[in-house]
DNA sequence: TAGGTGATGGAATACGTTTTCCGAAAGAGG
DNA sequence: CCTCTTTCGGAAAACGTATTCCATCACCTA
């Protein structure tokens, strides 16, 4: 399909159109350092144009200068990861390159499987994004296959937290839940369930330790927190926070969410059975996606950067070589409607 | 970078390891139809595995079996185009091919270099995306371009209305808004307002046109139809519901935004004026994004089956070659609690 | 057993480009 | 006027893979 019929037209093509050998005219159409008779630049490049010629970008990389960055996400349809894509493809856009998307649905045998294939492009560098990338859970198959892709020169950058040999742009969600659950103990909140998300998921689960640290340090009893599990999703935090008042509140004066889509999921929940928020329970979500603003009440959550983590993945990705370097980015508590203060 | 110092480990590599020739080793590793026996086909396999071999896909395609979609878009950060970015990728993946993306923020002149730039992966299809693809704006260049893109073997498929001969998938943005026009008017409403965003943006401005048509073969003078543009987006939203209210409603019993994000903003600031939506005045939206269904009230809107529309524009352009197609996408009118009856 | 036939490994070639390397021509310096 | 240097066009090699063609070998049939 690639190269059909008699169709495309190539350098030859053009060197002939041009009367000039098959040299000059790369030199001319490519980026050499080697400079050409002003009439044959003139002669190639007019021929070039009335061809509609375009480079074989397959042939050329062969020859050593390939360019192309490689994206490899759980989910491509997240609103942040729709930044980080937006985030590569500008950084690409300026060095000629190339930006390929690969989504593996969050099914480790799959991820291996998307970079062995995404491998076969020798891309300049492959950006890792996904909830579980840690060693465990990928058998060592999968660090080995990433291991050999930096041997092809390449150079790996995960987006998430993990503990792999490579550079990483994380968050600080264990930092950044501690401050929330210091805020939400230190407004005088008392009882907190705890809808945590997913058990078996990094970022979920550090949030998670992050909200008792914080409310421990701010005075809450240990035995006033209630955790509950759910599916990562809006449809996860509505069923949860179905539980949750099915189960009888007993009492309790905030809900913080492992993230703002389960936290609006609960929102909803508690509408449903006529529970009020603020004023019956608190509620946090995070991430600060931008239906946290458009939701009512607006929530209260932490902000953060992924414009920023994007554009700073691809400055690891495309940077000098140098030491593995672990970017931590911090989240930014943003209060907002959906907690209030509780004097009692 | 591509081919880096000493490191890729080439079929060559492979070969040697294994004590067999190269060819042996391609029909292995490559979907030959020779068979090899099976003594020489398990030592190749046990080569490649040990040296992680994996083939260039550079050196691959140029021998004829490339496969690439392209996807050249205004903006990648957009919900809908996210959804297009995940089905491209859907059906890339089941065939192995790889899909790469580009944003030409909306700009013809980078347009046209965009879709040269991409050319030269000679990509299976190019699937392209814009407010505005005609041959007008395109000063004829862009479709010449194409044009050679396509003596190249490759397809092109439009997203969205447009007059160029290309398949294309576009939505019935007059013939919806139209229905939803009937809709407001039905129910009973009689001066009305439309945001109607960016005038120069094409599907916008289809809507506007069917809101007209609308609410006019509903009974809704003429004269009592007020148009108001903006910014396509949140914020222009807020700002042109900003100027609205302060303008005074003058009997302004329902407003149609040309989408939902503008209504959402048009929402916060009629909730800052204290103007109640829909006991004050009815609201509507277009696109259904996932937002209209998380905010207060939530949105009557319609709703534009973006999935399908993706994938269908995929089929375009995997599908046998044929005749040029256009297909159109209808919308689906929804219901929520952002309008109300009027009976008086 | 001779000749035919199907299977299969290996050498060589092609793909389109960039980049040496080489040679020719022109310009500079004595 | 001769030589040394610089400039620049062209021929050819290289990149890694898939495939065509050729050679070999085993097997089958008469």
């Amino acid at each position: 399909m690639p190269h059909p019929a008699r169709g495309t037209v190539t350098l030859h093509d053009v060197a002939a159109a041009a009367g000039v050998s098959l040299a000059t005219a790369s030199r001319v159409l490519g980026a050499s350092s080697r400079t050409v008779a002003p009439e044959y630049r003139k002669r190639v490049l007019a021929a070039a144009e009335r061809l509609r010629y375009s480079a074989d970008a397959a042939a050329r990389a062969m020859r050593g200068t390939s360019s192309s960055l490689a994206l490899v996400a759980d989910d491509l349809t997240t609103p942040s990861m729709a930044i980080v894509v937006s985030a590569m493809e500008r950084a690409a856009s300026t060095t000629g390159a190339f930006v390929t998307v690969s989504a593996t649905h969050g099914d480790p045998a799959r991820q291996l499987e998307t970079i062995r294939h995404v491998r076969a492009l020798r891309p300049r560098a492959l950006v890792l994004t996904s909830g579980r990338v840690d060693a465990g859970a990928l058998s060592g198959r999968l660090l080995e296959e990433l291991r050999a892709y930096e041997r092809d020169g390449g150079r790996v950058v995960v987006v998430g937290d993990t503990d792999l040999p490579f550079h990483s742009v994380g968050f600080d969600n264990r930092g950044a839940a501690r401050r929330l659950g210091e805020f939400v103990a230190e407004t005088g909140h008392r009882r907190v369930a705890i809808i945590a998300g997913a058990r078996d998921q990094a970022a979920p689960a550090a949030r998670t330790a992050g909200f008792v640290d914080g409310l421990r340090a701010g005075g809450v009893a240990e035995a006033d927190v209630r955790i509950v599990h759910c599916a990562v999703s809006r449809e996860g935090g509505l069923e949860a926070g179905r539980r949750l008042v099915a189960g009888g509140l007993a009492g309790t004066d905030a809900v913080m969410a492992a993230n703002d889509l389960i936290a609006v999921g609960a929102l909803r929940a508690f509408r449903e059975a006529g529970v009020a928020v603020p004023r019956d329970v608190s509620l946090t979500g995070f991430d600060d996606i931008r239906l946290a603003v458009n939701v009512t009440p607006r929530l209260t959550t932490v902000a953060l950067p992924l414009a920023y983590a994007g554009t700073e993945a691809i400055r690891l990705a495309l940077g000098e070589p140098g030491a593995i370097t672990h970017v931590t980015v911090e989240g930014r508590l943003v209060v907002r409607d959906s907690t209030a203060e509780r004097t009692g």
